[in-house]
Order: structure tokens, then C-alpha cells, then sequence
DNA sequence: TTATTTTAGTTGACTTAGTCAACTAAAATA
DNA sequence: TATTTTAGTTGACTAAGTCAACTAAAATAA
């Protein structure tokens, strides 16, 4: 393979870091981190899930996580359940107060996007959806 | 607007945080930080570059940026030179061996990136490039 | 021309993010 | 039953990043 294609890939990496961290920033305005926000994230969309999952989806370290949930339980935002089976194990749940608090960041979220997409016309949109769809698709089938 | 373009959008992003997630985790176990690479790879591609230049480029704050390049400097991986126009302004350049350091992480960066694409299908790789060009311009084009 | 504001870069003090290894307790496997 | 593995916690630490104050020079306003 010529170097083109790997330059290619690189320089929309580049590119795409700084679009993230765009929007990223905007988070870190609110009074969420990152991690947390993708906690909350992660929380919301699936219930019972646990430390070790979270560690394997988000791919933080597990002593970090461990003091983030520690924080969000103080702060009442999940509630930890022991599983019968397997004692070791701790489910995860966002309390209600949880799922307003991600509730009211993710439509944050929502309204910074909305505000780039507006911006483009629906031909470009449907480009620009259609080739995320097929980025996606690429880089998941191996 | 409706949400579904929206959450294919948050979710592409989602999606390509962790690509570039672990494309970065590589570079970090190189002796390199991600700033110092990204830093390096600005130097080695345009000379005279200024402190600020970075700042802008890279959204990096002054203090911390200023550090790096101290540490550089240390290390013999750059030169700076005063301005004669402007005394405040200092043009940043790799010193050959900060380039041949930065030549040697870059060849390791590219290696990952074919370990990836040499896996793909021409088609594929020809869609993904295309893709990443579509999405490029689009968010560009503002 | 002088006074004021802005810009480039540095420094110190600090906070936040993230890592690593040791540890407890339970479960799984040999 | 002994050993190993897994889930999660904790302590101690390093790295990353922020913020404001500062110096010196340049640009702009009065």
C-alpha cells in the first residue's frame, strides 16, 4: 500500500479530534467531565450494568471509575444494588435524580449539535450522515 | 429538525472517540505525550512557527504549551529564534534530530494506521477515504 | 508624542485526570 | 481443598491542564 491512503486517514483524524474536542469543551463548560458525562451516558441507556462493564466499553481504569461512581452516589445520582447471584458484583442504576441530570446535559448536547447541522443543507446532511453510517460500518466489521 | 439526525450524529462521535482513542493510546506509549506529537508533527510540517501559532492550532493553553517547549529545548528538539521584526515573537523549528525524532514516531503512527487499512477491501478503503473527505468538507464548508 | 491597550511568551500555584499496585472478598477452576 | 481469577476499593502517585499574575514589546488612541 502507497502512503496516500494512510495519510488520508491521519489527516481526518486530525480534523475529526478537533471536532470532538469542539463539542467535548462545551461539555467540560457544563458541570460534568468527560468520563462522567459518558457514565451518565452509558447508565441511562442500559440498566443494571456494572463497574466492569463500563470499564470495557469506556476504557478507563478501574480505580478511576470506581472513585467517579463513589462521587455520583454521594451526589445521588445512582443507586448500587448487590447482585444475589454473584456478590461480587454491583449493579448500577441511575436514580431519578441521575436520569434529570443526564437529561438536561445530553439536551445540551442536542442543542450544540442541532446548531452545526442546521447550518448545512439537507443534501449535505444526508452526505454527511450517510457517510458516518458507512465509516461506522467499515471500521466495525473486522 | 427531528432528533435522528442528531443522534446518528452524537452517535458517530461516540463511535469515532473511541477510534481515535485507541490510535492515541499507541502514541502514548511511545516516550511522547499526545501534545508534545501533535506539536511536533506542526513543527515538522511548517517552519518559523510561533508559540501562538500552536495555541491556535492545536486549542492549547500558553503556560502549559510554553512548558512542552521548554522540555524541547532541553531535549535539543527545537530552536527558537527571535523575531528581528517583532522581538516578542519567537520562530519555533525542529532541530534535525527533533525531526528525526518525530520521523520515527510518525513512521510508528503509520504503521498502526496500515495494520488497520490493510485489512479492508479496496472497496472499502476507497469508500472510507471518501467518506472521511465527504465529512471534511461538509464541516468545513462553514 | 505620550498614555493605554493589546499581544507574545513565561512562571508559579493549583486542580483535575489518570495510572498503578496492593488489597479484600467472593467465585471459578484445578 | 488449594489456587487462580474476577469485581471492586483504596492509597499513593504522576501527568495533564488551567488560571492568573507578570515582563517586555508593539500597536493603537488621545
Amino acid at each position: 500500500m502507497n502512503n496516500k491512503p494512510i495519510e488520508e486517514f491521519r489527516s481526518f483524524n486530525r480534523f475529526y479530534t478537533a471536532v470532538i474536542g469542539l463539542l467535548d469543551n462545551h461539555i467540560l463548560n457544563s458541570n460534568y467531565t468527560l468520563v462522567e458525562a459518558r457514565i451518565m451516558y452509558e447508565l441511562y441507556h442500559g440498566k443494571n450494568q456494572t463497574a466492569s462493564d463500563l470499564i470495557h466499553t469506556l476504557s478507563i481504569d478501574k480505580g478511576y471509575l470506581s472513585r467517579v461512581l463513589r462521587q455520583f452516589e454521594k451526589r445521588k445520582f445512582i443507586n448500587r444494588q448487590r447482585s444475589a447471584e454473584d456478590t461480587r458484583v454491583i449493579f448500577l442504576n441511575l436514580t431519578a435524580e441521575g436520569k434529570k441530570e443526564f437529561q438536561q446535559l445530553d439536551k445540551a448536547s442536542n442543542d450544540q449539535v442541532k446548531s452545526i447541522l442546521k447550518e448545512l443543507s439537507e443534501k449535505d446532511l444526508a452526505l454527511l450522515l450517510g457517510s458516518m453510517a458507512e465509516i461506522k460500518r467499515i471500521l466495525t466489521s473486522k
